[in-house]
DNA sequence: GTAGCTTCCTGTCAAACTGACAGGAAGTGC
DNA sequence: GCACTTCCTGTCAGTTTGACAGGAAGCTAC
């Protein structure tokens, strides 16, 4: 500060992806396998460097999301998650990551026409177990954007990106027992849904077909806060068999 | 990416710092007075740039607390809060900053022997009322402080953050009136903040003294997370007289 | 000392919410 | 038709919430 002719050192700043996503009932990530050191074979979340220097940070995040998983920018959620920064992630040098959180609902096609070929949806716990390898700090980022979507399940309407834009209320309890890992009553569930004031609305008498009973439809509602929250049971951490 | 020449652009990397505490029942961010160009004259957030290449982000924050607002780093609160790295937020060029929200207990001395010695606790209220003019996206990021504040103060223990290693129930209400902007009825925010688990602990048959009846004095509890959460009531919005 | 003031703390009560569970409604396949 | 699925409505006891009464424990004024 002392010294006028002391210039403010410059970084390299890149963005990571941490894609959700529902299949098979569980929360699932999108990791690439990087075909390059450092790192070579190993998992790691899409991502890469600002273009230009003039790119801005969501721009980034959206063109990494069309170039290495095909997604539009509109078909999805998503928000800023966080920055890692500590010197030495990046063996390279030295590199600040500002982590995007992306939530999809479950699509026809796993991963189709993308630019990193390698891309697997995998899921959460079996990415964050002891012997799966991931690049850099990407676990400790997986892990943070698994707690920042349990959390905002509980107080925001986060639960219905998960899903189609027309959606049963059992499609709905899904997404927050995959996530929580843990089974929920469909009964209270049903009514706790209902009685929160914007949740979700009715969408027409329209109904869908699968196995048993009918399920009525519906859309997102309006508020994106939940008053009062949904209520997440103590804990039993395993996931649902 | 198909060029193997490409170079990732460099950007520069600053950290801004939203410092709250609590003066007068009111929630008060720490504001200080550019000296220098662009927005000179202006209010803007404490904060610089990294220190060198190296420099890990939360070192960063920490040193520019001592340098600019003269806290040691054990004495008070400090979470990320988030980026902000619009293209041309700085007219001096592309700047990523790195948001860091701190809280701290009510000190003795506002501001002393700071280096930036123009630094002032301004009313968030204020600071974010149109006539104020601040520097960058300094409000922006403001406004983000508050509203994560707010939330946190729901389901996590941050409010002890605001008191003093020892403090009483009606202290800690006081955090809750002046960050909500609501008045709560003291007996069932007695009843309340006692029943939630680990969050506040008597610190034995101690006591203080003020104006009228002496209050058990507590201190903050092992959890970090509050279950079940504090009850935000349905937002008066207006300031309590 | 007592009256009056302050703030702190305990307790009560009705309304609302939660978790556990019974059972009927509306489809499927056989 | 029957068995089986999933969806939806209801009940009921236990807990939590919000509103409020009133006593306890300090201070100051007289």
């Amino acid at each position: 500060m002392e010294d006028d002719s002391w210039v403010p050192p410059a970084v390299l700043v890149a963005v990571d992806l941490v894609i959700f996503t529902l299949r098979e009932s569980r929360l699932q990530v999108l990791l690439v396998e990087r075909g390059i050191d450092p790192f070579r074979g190993a998992l790691a979340l899409p991502g890469g460097f600002l273009a230009h220097p003039e790119e801005d940070l969501l721009d980034t995040a959206h063109r990494e999301l069309a170039e290495e998983a095909g997604f539009a920018a509109d078909q999805l959620h998503l928000e800023q998650l966080g920055v890692y920064g500590t010197p030495g992630r990046d063996p390279r040098g030295r590199v600040v990551s500002v982590a995007y959180l992306a939530i999809t609902p479950r699509l026809p096609e796993p991963v189709a026409g993308t630019d990193a070929s390698d891309a697997w949806w995998i899921p959460t716990d079996r990415a964050l177990s002891p012997d799966t390898r991931l690049a850099f700090d990407h676990r400790r980022i997986v892990a943070d954007g698994v707690e920042r979507a349990r959390t905002k399940l509980e107080h925001s309407a986060l639960a219905t990106a998960f899903c189609a834009p027309l959606f049963t209320i059992s499609e709905l309890q899904e997404v927050y027992e995959a996530v929580w890992g843990v089974r929920l009553d469909p009964r209270n569930f049903y009514r706790k849904v209902q009685s929160v004031d914007g949740f979700i609305e009715p969408a027409g008498p329209v109904r869908k077909t699968e196995n048993g009973r009918p399920a009525r439809l519906f859309r997102p509602g309006p508020r994106q806060s939940l008053h009062p929250p949904m209520n997440r049971p103590p804990a039993t951490e395993r996931t649902p068999s």
